[in-house]
RNA sequence: GCUGCUGUAGCUCAGAGGUAGAGCACUCCCUUGGUAAGGGAGAGGUCGAGAGUUCAAUUCUCUCCAGCAGCACCA
């Protein structure tokens, strides 16, 4: 048998028999470690304990030391365990697939009946049996042929498709857990015992369509999430905890900012408080644009079809418009018409309005544009994913040579708006071409190139992402990570020449001739009322001072103090501070709870003391330690703290 | 839009085939209290909407609407 050599982290090699697996490699270096492996790395590819390997190769034995292939393993084989399980309890049910995913992983089952949550809590303590029975796992790799064969006798048509799915040439690998078969790349562990028996979850069971289609039935998902030990999954448990503390759904509600109803579905009722956050945002806004040489505009909401047709979004979107008809009562004829979906063809209407010259070049027209999208029914969450919204949206007309130059101020505007709003934590991603695409593949070199340039000149590094562009033209995108960990796209520029070609927009260039210029749409927040929510969850409702629509309560100790209560809050105001009373008759901890709760940044308690010392006791959110200041020093204080960043 | 779940007072939730309950919030009274809930009294609900079964429906059934989780979608 032929040899070949094995090279291992320490730097020493061995030789070995062509074909030997891991798993005799780990014994051939201690039983020890042949007992406590779970699986190996080969040449860099994570392998099977029972893979042969058949050429020279860099090889390391894992334990549940190596975290990454350890949870990796652990959730992909508690996949097939709880499938195993599903078969067991209900044999009647058929399998699909069961990657891992995020923290843990998740199962799709065709059956007829619904699970319940009692159910997941039958099928984790069979999962837990199966765990302690410690059965051995198999592979072999079948013929095609065979493969179908087994599964149209088993009664798994979804895994008959999912094998004629490989592609040739890759192997068709089967594994057992136990008695129980699967079809699945692999790797997997030793045994069903090497699985930690109390640090995994059934987390929840909701409906997916097989392989993500949605023309076809709709199967059912159970969820689970999983860890290498009980702490870490206490650990996710808490996070999660976290989470569902700062929803901004519920924080909302508690701090007075908007609600949402029945009558509106989509759609919000901002309450004072959230219209504060929302306004003070677009006043910062609408400075970073004045001072960076965009001019604003403002174009109508409700748009006859025709426009519609021509930009092309009528074709595309029309099952995601509202459409509002004027019928013969109202009007002479009758006129379908579209709430605005996006700000673009009115933009370009401005633009057309005119003769534009080369000289006008680049135009970077903004508009904080409303707009109505009827999203479906189960796309709608709070106020991250709304049907009426407004777009911190622009275009700038330019040429192709401009693009380059105005993406990269682009994201240098973009890079202080997030630091201002306190995200330092974003990355950039570019989609390229699709592959259903126009132009020419000159233009799409020139242009994407430009982009990457751009993002080079303003310092930043950049991820590809292929063939995800949009038809006419590439993007990037910027995506913003919050404090606990959770991603969100916000920013996004994206190269359109397609639509000054339908809407036909010209200028004269210096030849005297008519050119077309090209658009770049871009949005640093995305949408308000998103980026609003985005900003709730990331504080978990305590915002920074110069955003907070509360800013500061004046509360009462004693009755005796409303007069100059009234003064400090008068004083406040006229400093620009968002001050208000509370002169109720209630106990100082009544008052501190309740603002606290609200989320207010600062309390100044007025007690006998504090009217005759001029002075007032600080108490900011969070903060156990109160403080005395002279009314003379917490307004000049607080005045500063509430200027917004870029007028400091 | 699809699958599943949910809809009872402003909020969080309990409840039952015989037209409803708690805590907090709200109003009033007492209390003027020094940093996360002082005490008492009172008021408040077409039980998401419509239809059906029934002597009787908020409760059971169906349809619709909305919300939640996920999927699909996100110009």
């Amino acid at each position: 048998m032929a040899q070949i050599s094995l090279t291992f982290p320490d730097g020493n090699s061995r030789e070995y028999d062509a074909g030997i697996t891991p798993a005799e490699v780990a014994a051939s270096i201690a039983p020890s470690l042949a007992k406590k492996a779970i699986s190996a790395a080969v040449n860099g590819a994570h392998w099977d304990l029972q893979w042969p390997i058949t050429e020279d190769a860099q090889v390391s034995i894992y334990t549940m030391q190596d975290d990454e292939p350890a949870l990796e393993l652990i959730r992909h084989d508690l996949a097939h365990v709880m499938a195993r399980a599903v078969q067991e309890i209900w044999p009647d049910v058929k399998v699909t697939i069961g990657p891992i995913r995020d923290q843990g992983w998740f199962y799709d089952f065709d059956r007829a009946e619904p699970f319940t949550p009692e159910d997941l809590g039958q099928i984790e303590a069979r999962m837990k049996d199966i765990i302690n029975a410690r059965d051995a796992v198999k592979t072999e790799v079948w013929k095609r042929e065979d493969a179908i064969k087994y599964y149209e006798e088993a009664g798994e048509p979804f895994k008959v498709e999912l094998v004629n799915r490989i592609p040739e040439g890759e192997d068709i690998r089967m594994y057992w857990h136990g008695d129980w078969q699967d079809l699945c790349r692999g790797p997997h562990l030793q045994h069903t015992g090497q699985l930690p028996a109390d640090a995994f979850k059934l987390t929840h069971v909701a409906g997916a369509y097989f392989l993500g289609d949605s023309t076809r039935p709709m199967l059912q998902r159970i969820y689970g999430v999983a860890f290498k030990n009980r702490k870490d999954l206490k650990a996710w448990e808490i996070m999660m905890e976290e989470a569902a503390k700062r929803d901004h759904r519920k924080l909302g509600r508690e701090m007075d900012l908007f609600h949402m109803q029945e009558e509106a579905p989509g759609q919000i009722f901002w309450h004072p408080n959230g219209w504060k956050i929302y306004t003070t945002l677009q006043d910062y806004m609408r400075r970073q644009q004045d001072r960076d040489g965009y001019v604003e505009v403002n174009t109508p909401q409700v748009v006859n079809r025709k426009l519609w047709e021509a930009s092309g979004h009528w074709e595309n979107y029309q099952e995601n418009m509202f459409i509002v008809e004027v019928d013969e009562d109202h009007a002479r004829e009758k006129t379908i018409n579209a709430l605005k979906p996006m700000n673009c063809p009115c933009h370009v209407q401005v633009f057309n309005q005119g003769l534009k010259s080369y000289r006008d070049l680049p135009l970077r027209m903004a508009e904080f544009g409303s707009c109505n999208r009827y999203e479906p029914s189960g796309a709608l969450h709070g106020i991250m994913r709304v049907r009426g919204f407004t777009q911190d949206d622009a275009h700038i007309f330019c040429t192709d040579d401009q693009i380059e130059f105005e993406t990269a101020k682009f994201i240098t505007f973009l890079s202080k708006i997030y630091a201002d709003l306190g995200f330092h934590n974003w990355t950039i991603k570019l989609s390229t071409r699709p592959e259903k695409r126009i132009g020419s593949e000159e233009s799409w070199d020139r242009v994407e190139a430009a982009l990457g340039n751009a993002c080079k000149a303003a310092g930043y590094e950049y991820e590809i992402q292929e063939g995800e562009g949009a038809f006419y033209g590439p993007k990037l995108e910027f995506t913003l990570t919050d404090a606990i960990g959770r991603q969100w796209q916000c920013g996004t520029l994206q190269v359109d020449p397609n639509l000054p070609e339908r809407l036909d927009a010209t200028f004269v260039g210096a030849d005297g001739a008519k050119h077309r210029p090209v658009m770049l749409h871009r949005a640093v927040l995305g949408s308000f009322e998103r980026f609003i929510g985005i900003l709730i969850e990331e504080h978990a409702g305590k915002l920074p001072f110069w955003l907070a629509p509360r800013q500061v309560v004046v509360a009462s100790i004693v009755s005796e103090a409303d007069d100059y209560v009234a003064e400090v809050v008068e004083t406040l105001r006229k400093a620009g501070v968002r001050a208000e009373a509370d002169i109720r008759n209630e106990k100082i901890n009544y008052k501190v709870r309740e603002h606290s709760l609200g989320k207010v940044p600062v309390i100044l308690a007025i007690g006998h003391r504090e009217v005759e010392e001029r002075t007032v006791t600080v108490r900011r959110l969070g903060e156990k330690q109160t403080a005395v200041a002279t009314l003379d020093e917490i307004v000049a204080n607080l005045a500063a703290e509430s200027t917004p960043p870029d007028m400091r």
